[in-house]
RNA sequence: GCCGGAAUAGCUCAGCAGGUAGAGCAGCUGACUUGUAAUCAGAAGGUCGAGGGUUCGAUUCCUUUUUCCGGCACCA
């Protein structure tokens, strides 16, 4: 007799062996209909599973996260057994889930074109018709390298060598397709209703770029067309708010080929950047930094001191003058130290926080660069605190708290935080790591915040916080930024004195709460898709007359709003006013103010918001307080 | 940097089989004097990213190159 516990703790009973579909069938049809694996014991197996003992069982269907998984991951098979039928002499790798989808690795003799994506995707769904049963069998490790050997499928017989080798090697198999995989898979290619490939791309084997490039092909599956459709529209809607787009539109900045990943700052993108540069700098100012401004153009010798030279050469922009070198500062830390030290420190001048919003170049890899985003040239709001050993968790949790309120500032609450700690290739004693990843974690855990666990993808000279947010399409982009570097402040000899007058060398923690004004801008027209709040806002106000009678009228109030601190705009053009207002909502205004022989006679104006909603005649001095009102929110 | 794709008027895009280019919007000129997301008319605007080649002839085909786009790698 085999009892089963399902999760409302009911239990049924068999008595023989069973396989899950079997149990799904015995409670109802439908949930057998939708039965698309189960967990047995807390682990996760096939719908063809048979149970042979006493178990708990959980079965997943579409509606559980694990179902959508295995949905996807049986796609990703689906893909490679169409990619085999059409083209037999492509050899399969590697076929993830990963977020909304999936992707599969072939290596081939020429790239995948769109026309083939078609092609695949019509032999996908001619599978799914046939809906072939997808098996499960479990073979020993040299079985599997000689079958695999013998169809000249070399990746997988590379993968399955490097299997540890307690483990079991499972195969499934559907149609004349047999692939290595830990599985659970779902029962039939017939449970796969909704996917579409969305893109070709070359792809690194084993992720390392001195591989053979293979061929990825990308997807997106999910329960039903409905999902997959909501998803695709999803896409569509995200692509709108592409920073590219919107700072075309709105004339913010752009980008032109003399100049690859540099930005030309407009008249309104550069307003913006103004703003946002002055609320840092009072931000900052009120956290005890002391801003500073160092050259861009720096001798060798330095970049020599500091490593740079040796170590990160390729990335710097060099120039030279009268027989002398100089690298165009990747960063700001070398020249903040050299601040530093001029002059004695003591501890009583610590913690010394000094900050810049430093312009540095990188020479990035061309690939590498995406629209304002990923740049050349760029700004950091950048600062660099030196301290004591014992000062450092104390500081980190000072950032935190300054990155978080500054965040929440500009509409961020939705922030991923990740720790890096220590890499096997590093400098500085093991008991500095020790107190150095204990003393940010200890601030992360301070502030009750949850973070992902980066283990050994810590910098060299230390470990690091990083603060993530997210574009439009999902893509994550690191802005804030919190390292420790036991480095270099002790190879540009920075010291202070201690209490007992012995020289020390002090800690230096680097940090960015924006990262650079340039990818942190680019978020916020994704974010806001170029709404900007009133105090980003570039233009605020626009005033629009509607006709020639009333342009005096509309000249002095505009001139009043300026005067009041405004960032107004006057449009007297000779159009009709449904043209002037298209024309300043597509701006993304938040106010249009109307004047008409109305406004005029009752010394008003009209307020239209940007959303199209109207709040009627107002007085000047309505309007102001409304505004103000906004502003101080 | 690697794989693939793209580059045509200020902007968004046509131009699918080689015969030196089209539209809409914007801009300009004129008319209209307008009440909440596009008033009408007219003229003008491009060595089709750059270099080289094939051809009687290249925006179109080939090649080199630059930049951009999608991934990958990178992001001490």
């Amino acid at each position: 007799m085999i009892r089963i516990t399902l999760t409302d703790n009911s239990i049924k009973s068999f008595d023989k062996p069973i396989a899950v579909l079997e149990i799904a069938k015995d409670i109802s049809p439908s949930l057998a209909k939708a039965t698309l694996g189960a967990f047995v014991n807390g682990i996760e197996v096939d719908a063809t599973f048979i149970i042979n003992n006493d178990s708990n069982l959980k079965i997943i269907t579409d509606k559980d996260n694990e179902g959508l998984e295995i949905i996807r991951h049986s796609t990703a098979h689906l893909l490679a057994q169409a990619v085999k039928e059409l083209y037999p002499t492509a050899q399969v790798t590697i076929g993830p889930v990963i977020s909304d989808g999936f992707y599969y690795d072939f290596s081939y003799e020429r790239p995948f074109t769109p026309e083939d994506l078609i092609l695949i995707e019509r032999k996908m769904q001619q599978l799914v018709e046939q809906n072939l049963p997808i098996k499960r069998i479990e073979i020993t490790r040299n079985k599997a390298i000689e079958y695999f050997a013998s169809i000249g499928e070399n990746y997988k017989v590379q993968i399955i060598q490097q299997i540890p080798e307690d483990q079991t090697i499972s195969l499934y198999s559907q149609g004349n397709f047999t692939d290595l995989c830990r599985g659970p898979h779902v029962p039939s290619t017939g449970k796969l209703k909704a996917f579409k490939l969305t893109k070709v791309a070359g792809a690194y084997w084993r992720g390392d770029s001195n591989n053979e490039m293979l061929q990825r092909i990308y997807g997106t599956a999910w329960r039903n067309k409905d999902e997959l459709q909501n998803y695709l529209s999803m896409l569509e809607e995200a692509e709108k708010r592409d920073h590219r787009k919107i700072g075309k539109q709105l004339s913010l900045f752009h980008l032109q080929e003399e100049a690859p990943g540099m930005v030309f700052w407009h008249p309104k993108g550069w307003v913006m950047w103004q703003i946002i540069e002055q609320y840092m700098r009072q931000e900052i100012e009120k956290d005890g930094y002391k801003e500073i401004r160092t050259p861009l153009v720096v001798d060798r010798s330095l970049w020599e001191k500091s490593g740079h030279w040796q170590n990160y050469s390729e990335l710097m922009f060099t120039t030279h003058s009268e027989k002398r070198e100089y690298a165009i500062k990747p960063m700001n830390c070398p020249c903040h130290i050299l601040v530093f030290n001029q002059g004695l420190k003591s501890y009583r001048d610590l913690p010394l926080r000094l900050a810049e919003f430093g312009s540095c170049h990188r020479n990035e890899p061309s690939g590498g660069l995406h629209g304002i985003m990923r740049v050349r040239g760029f700004v950091q709001d950048d600062a660099h605190i030196f301290c004591t050993e014992e000062q450092m968790e104390e500081e980190a949790i000072k950032f935190i708290d300054l990155t978080y309120k500054i965040y929440k500032k500009f509409g961020f609450e939705d922030v991923i935080l990740k720790l890096s700690t220590r890499p096997a290739k590093r400098v500085g004693e093991d008991h500095l790591w020790d107190l150095a990843e204990e003393a940010l974690a200890k601030a992360l855990k301070n502030k009750g915040l949850e973070y992902i666990l980066q283990p050994g993808e810590g910098a060299f000279y230390g470990p690091k916080i990083e603060f993530t947010l997210k574009d439009c399409l999902g893509r994550e982009w690191q802005c804030g930024t919190l390292q420790l570097d036991f480095n270099l402040p002790e190879r540009l000899q920075a010291v202070y004195f201690d209490k007992d007058n012995s020289k020390k060398t002090p800690v230096m923690l680097h940090r960015a709460a924006l990262g650079s004004f340039e990818r942190f801008i680019g978020i916020l027209i994704e974010h806001y898709e170029g709404k900007f709040p009133l105090w980003l806002a570039p233009v605020q106000l626009v005033i629009l007359n509607i006709s020639e009678k009333q342009i005096d009228y509309t000249k002095q109030f505009y001139e009043n709003l300026k005067n009041n601190g405004f960032r107004c705009e006057i449009d007297l053009r000779n159009d009709k006013v449904g043209y002037k207002i298209r024309e300043a909502t597509l701006q993304k205004i938040p106010y249009l103010l109307i004047v008409g022989d109305k406004e005029v006679d009752t010394n008003t104006i009209t307020v239209r918001k940007r959303d199209g909603s109207d709040l009627g005649q107002m007085s000047e001095m309505q309007l102001n307080d409304l505004l103000q009102a906004e502003l101080n929110q």
